[in-house]
RNA sequence: GCCAACGUAGCUCAGACGGUAGAGCAACGCACUCGUAAUGCGUAGGUCGGCGGUUCGAUUCCGCCCGUUGGCUCCA
């Protein structure tokens, strides 16, 4: 991908836009590298969404200190003002210069280049073949910041050469990067993980294992709702709610192609001299309830949902948070349907799948995942798979990208993305078509001539992992759940013992009728004191109960955030938050 | 798995040329009985991530392991 900026030269040798600017950017580190480490090989520079990175060769690894030094560096570079030039060179002119420098990967890139001509800048000392385009001097950049560096492959390729990466931002305008750093700061704070302490919501124990969940009281609250809603929206939607065990015998698995096709991602055990592999999907139990019985083609489609807990070997170095785990669960459900159907199932998940993300407020992207290398089944079946997904998607107008061999092993999928807080994006709601697992399993039905059909499998997730879920759920809230989710809804706090008498009391068994999940603070500590502690909390609803309210049977509101208070008589507080505690009605499925 | 950084009390962090450690908040106790983001005083809390090595002595130096963080590769 990073090749293509290579491909052709582009339109206009000089510009001046952000993603300009950042590239003329990361040629300025390019040429600070090479003057500190003489021999420095230098890859690829590409600019990302925010910012910049190049990759080097320089024969170690960089060190905290490097950073320091390169910016410096490319300081002086700015100083210097370069112009920048732009060349066309031709490809053994171009190979030529890059061999003597010993850029053996500029060298490679050359030469997969299909034009005869090169595109090529040169400032000062230091040239690189570019597409560009640039600015015309170095010294249009002005404030920039080295951000952090990393090992990386060559051509992301995990057994070819590594390199290091440095990553870097620049604008031209101080305020411009100071409002990066501060943006910054506040994803940090937003960020899962530190919410996830601060809040109470979940633990990770080393003595247990990395990548699998403890959820605490509040973030079992938290999930409770939302399976909640999910079991609500399926049942409402059609779907019919399943169990199936965590562990499988590893026949199961042979049937399913998984021992073949995923057998890497997966934890085994062998008892009583068989082999039993734990569940890191859950299609193989959905097919055999299928199976439990001949169906007819007036049953389909059948959908079945399960909150499918499945474990997954993930390398040590991509656990993160709740975002990336070994063990997790799933909003799972597949869809057994002919063929004839299945453009009309696609649109209702992608309609679900809609109406769940804006009930959330998620922003999202929508790519088609495609034939994997590593696939079973007949590439003819592949396309059909992927032309019904393609084709529901443009009926619903729903714009999309193509990632080429992105799908599962067996079907192509519908992926969509959520962000986090640092602008990363996460796989969360996943639509695949499947025509291979029911040839499989043998799966068929029985057609109005009497004659046995394959039914298709959609599988797909809403969420996708509950817990994946819930991480971009803590950050896209920064933790201020609305009432419906907040593990904690309400706090009731007596302003002391004695001046409230037994009124909390009856305040509580109203809340406790009304379903309402809340708390008492009566510690004998200051009512400020108290206040601070459940906002920083973040519990929604705040009701304050002292000698005024006890004699008037009222509640003394305090939402969130808000200073100023509401007087409710009791009444009115329970019904109202009562009215906002419920899940969302007609929202789904309606 | 790869590259780098980090790991001290529940949380946020100090600290010592190697002589077994502190602060704030939280917790607990006592006093205060309080009106919307921190009342005061006190107490307790740590085999300084784990294992091994060097040393009279290691939390500090070295090695290995585990975990976390930022990336890479891979994925919900």
């Amino acid at each position: 991908m990073n090749e293509d900026k290579h491909a052709a030269p582009a339109a206009v040798p000089f510009a001046e836009d952000q993603d300009t600017y950042w590239h003329t950017t990361t040629h300025i580190m390019a040429q600070a590298v090479c003057r500190l480490f003489p021999g420095a090989k230098y890859a690829i520079g590409p600019t990302i969404e925010e910012g910049f990175y190049y990759d080097f060769d320089i024969g170690r690894n960089f060190l905290p200190e490097d950073l320091e030094s390169i910016e410096a560096e490319m300081k002086k570079i700015l100083k210097e003002d370069h112009p920048v030039e732009h060349a066309l060179w031709t490809k053994d002119e171009a190979l030529a210069f890059f061999e003597k420098g010993g850029q053996i990967f500029k060298a490679e890139l050359i030469r997969g280049l299909p034009d005869d001509k090169v595109s090529i800048y040169r400032q000062g000392e230091f040239t690189d073949l570019c597409r560009g385009p640039h600015l015309k001097q170095t010294g249009l950049v002005k404030h920039f910041k080295l951000l952090s560096f990393s090992g990386a492959y060559w051509r992301a390729n995990d057994k070819g050469p590594k390199l290091q990466r440095i990553y870097g931002i620049s604008y031209r305008d101080k305020g411009q990067l100071a409002e990066f750093v501060r943006r910054r700061a506040e994803a940090e704070k937003r960020d899962h993980r530190r919410l996830g302490v601060e809040l109470d919501l979940y633990g990770m124990d080393e003595t247990i294992g990395g990548g699998l969940v403890l959820y605490h009281p509040k973030g079992s609250a938290l999930r409770g709702v939302i399976e909640d809603f999910l079991k609500r929206a399926h049942r409402k939607l059609g779907y019919q709610y399943i169990y199936s065990p965590h562990m499988a015998n590893a026949n199961l698995w042979k049937i399913s192609g998984h021992y073949e096709n995923y057998k890497e991602n997966m934890y085994f055990t062998e008892i009583e001299e068989q082999e039993f592999g734990i569940k890191p999907m859950n299609c193989p139990f959905h097919i055999q309830v299928y199976r439990s019985h001949l169906r007819s083609y007036r049953e389909l489609p059948i959908r079945y949902f399960e909150l499918g807990t499945v474990y997954r070997f993930e390398r040590s170095g991509v656990l993160h948070g709740l975002l990336r785990v070994r063990g997790f669960t799933q909003d799972d459900a597949h869809i057994f349907c002919r063929e004839s159907q299945l453009t009309d199932e696609i649109i209702g998940v992608l309609d679900f799948v809609r109406s769940v993300l804006r009930l959330f407020g998620f922003s999202y992207t929508v790519g088609v995942g495609t034939r994997p290398q590593k696939f079973m089944g007949d590439p003819g079946l592949w396309d059909r798979a992927t032309d019904a997904l393609v084709k529901a998607l443009n009926a619903q107008g729903i714009e999309h990208k193509i990632h080429d061999g992105d799908g599962a092993f067996y079907g192509p999928k519908i992926d969509v993305a959520l962000k986090d807080a640092l602008g990363r994006s996460w796989q969360g709601p996943t639509i695949q078509v499947d025509f291979n697992l029911p040839q499989r399993f043998g799966l068929e039905y029985v057609a109005e001539g009497g004659g046995r059909e394959q039914p298709v499998m959609i599988h797909r997730a809403i969420l996708g992992s509950l817990e994946r879920f819930i991480g971009c759920l803590i950050e896209h809230y920064a933790g201020d759940f609305p009432v419906w989710l907040a593990p904690i809804q309400a706090r009731v706090i007596p302003v002391s013992a004695e001046a409230a008498g037994d009124f909390p009391k009856e305040v509580m068994s109203e809340l406790r009728a009304a379903d309402i999940r809340f708390d008492v603070d009566d510690r004998e500590e200051s009512l400020g004191k108290r206040i601070r502690a459940a906002e920083l909390e973040k519990i929604p609803v705040v009701a304050v109960i002292g000698n005024r309210e006890a004699q008037a049977r009222s509640v003394n509101v305090r939402r969130r955030g808000k200073k100023d208070q509401e007087v409710l008589s009791l009444g009115e507080f329970v019904e109202g938050i009562r009215r906002e505690a419920g899940l969302p009605e007609g929202e789904i499925g309606s």
